[in-house]
DNA sequence: GTGAAAGCGCTAACAT
DNA sequence: ATGTTAGCGCTTTCAC
């Protein structure tokens, strides 16, 4: 506990070099003498040092960690998940490491965790906002810590951002549900103030708003304050007299829940569904489900690479990347009417 | 980009205090004036100025950073990612900041990822294992560096671990397929170098030999080299003459293959399957899929507290905790032989 | 090609 | 209650 590591002082005497030479040798650097180098690699095994990046990244020019931050909305949904993965992978082939957080929706935690960040100077982070803001990052990016966003832009603050067609993805699946011959479509989302959420939905005013069908706002809803909310939002939904032949859910939490309510009123080969976001075994559920989807490897690979750039120097025009969706058709986006 | 963040001394300037008494007011001591105070956190906001954990770190005695490292499976597996959740609430609590990387079963990257982290100097890691020898970490933890296992045990190295009743959980399900009638039951796992898959495939052993059922090798298999060849292996099971009457999957992707090829075969209203590892949408396939799973949330909360508990100066033996799964019986575990 | 000295931003130890 | 000084482990700078 107490006994603490060599350091490179240690490693010089062990080795009958200096401090500086142990330096080089530690950071590959050329212009040693092999036979040094062999010294140095001896007492570095035999006292077993580990370099201290931390210590050096204080004195280093830049003071790069190589160490990043990434913000998610939380760790654990498929999503974000998937996000980490590449992002991590990208970084990795950098020598750099990753500091992950969840935020929650939560503005506040977003601050907290960048701040939480920068107090141990990474080098950039990658953002899924959670807040509405972000002019208080300006003093940050002056100071030299860089920002990419991804899934959302960034609120009053110019920055790279990485994001999915997610306007167009609806209202590509919404059109074929009305080429199937559907005028009720229902559609559940978010709440607006998501970025995600309001593009998800202004996809589906387009595809109405294209066939001329009058939007209808009693089969609208945006928001839920939890499942139970989503759950009993569509139990009152299809017990209606004049109820919808199809729905549209703009996310995958209400999408499952959506599974669950038409099954439950034995309605899941009669109404037809199409989500957004992924949602694994969907292919093998009864129907199997239609589900708008993001490439999500190519969105977090993107952004870390953006990142990177940014971190080397790159002095152009911040970047809005926008990234297709798919859409995956299956049996239960082509229920007709 | 090139601009150097302000530091304490800048802000002592700043608020005509000293340095040491920023620092006082910045970490939050007692004892300083309330209209020192005062000045000091206007200087901070006044210069933008954010504290420098890393460089403090440094100096600071038994030099924590208040930063632990996480080391999963694959960050974008669900059960990584749930451990992953519990792992980071455990410790925003404390203020602690996750580092996280995903092994992949690669015993080298374990190595290269403990030795990144330890550059970057984590207080402690928190180890899903994917090597099979341990004892290069013993010069680390006397350096101060805590070590907590999870889902795994470390080989060769004692240590705090936290696993869940693999054998245990295995064994009652095995136990209700018996009991149902079935005697030809397949067992689908992992490698047996995993710790889990063999305590997992003891359980099922354990289940035959307890009903005095003859072991048939035929019927099972441990260890796939990618999804393709448990396809091939159940289809070719499947096809047999004397076929299993139901199947024990010891994971959760080989637990979706068994489904898909059940389904193709329009076996899986015949065949009883119950798997381990959750499974989302599990309850709503047809037949809904009897699973065995762990508490990830209760798993990852006792190894972080655990690890904190050993940063606090906790000396005593180093525990084996071990967390009950839970059996969800459903339909496909109720089928009948 | 190698090394000595200074100093990165902070906390510890010790004044005052 | 506040300030001064040294030094954490490293990289930089510059001298040899």
């Amino acid at each position: 506990m107490n006994r603490t590591r060599p350091t490179m002082l240690d490693v010089a005497k062990e080795s009958g070099t200096s401090l500086k030479t142990v330096s080089r040798v530690v950071n590959g650097e050329s212009g040693v003498k092999p036979e040094l180098v062999v010294k140095v690699e001896r007492a570095v095994k035999k006292l077993n040092y580990r370099h201290n990046l931390t210590a050096g990244s204080l004195r280093r020019l830049g003071g790069r960690t190589k160490t990043i931050g990434l913000l998610l909305e939380n760790v654990s949904n498929p999503f974000s998940a998937a996000l980490h993965r590449s992002v991590e992978d990208t970084a990795r082939a950098r020598g750099v490491e990753v500091l992950t957080g969840s935020l929650d929706e939560d503005s506040n935690r977003e601050r907290e965790l960048i701040n939480g960040f920068i107090a141990r100077r990474v080098d950039g982070l990658i953002v899924v906002p959670s807040s509405e803001d972000h002019k208080y990052l300006v003093g940050e990016r002056k100071a030299g810590t860089q920002f990419v966003f991804i899934d959302r832009p960034a609120l009053n603050f110019t920055s790279d951002t990485v994001t999915a067609t997610n306007s167009e993805g609806v209202e590509e699946a919404v059109k074929t549900l009305i080429s199937l011959g559907h005028v009720r479509i229902a559609y559940l989302g978010d709440f607006e103030q998501i970025y995600t959420a309001k593009e998800r939905y202004e996809g589906y005013r387009k595809a109405l708003r294209g066939a001329k069908i009058a939007f209808d706002k009693e089969v609208v809803k945006l928001g839920f304050e939890n499942e139970a909310a989503v759950e009993s939002h569509l139990i009152a939904l299809l017990s209606r007299e004049n109820r919808p032949t199809a729905i549209f859910t703009g996310q995958n939490i209400i999408t499952l829940m959506a599974i669950r309510v038409l099954r439950s009123k034995n309605l899941h080969h009669k109404i037809a569904l199409i989500g957004f976001d992924d949602l694994p075994l969907a292919d093998l559920l009864d129907p199997a489900i239609s589900l708008v989807t993001q490439d999500i490897h190519v969105m977090g690979n993107i952004a870390t690479q953006l990142l990177f750039d940014r971190l080397d120097g790159l002095k152009s025009p911040y970047e809005k990347r926008v990234v297709p969706t798919t859409f995956a058709q299956r049996a239960s986006g082509l229920i007709r009417p």
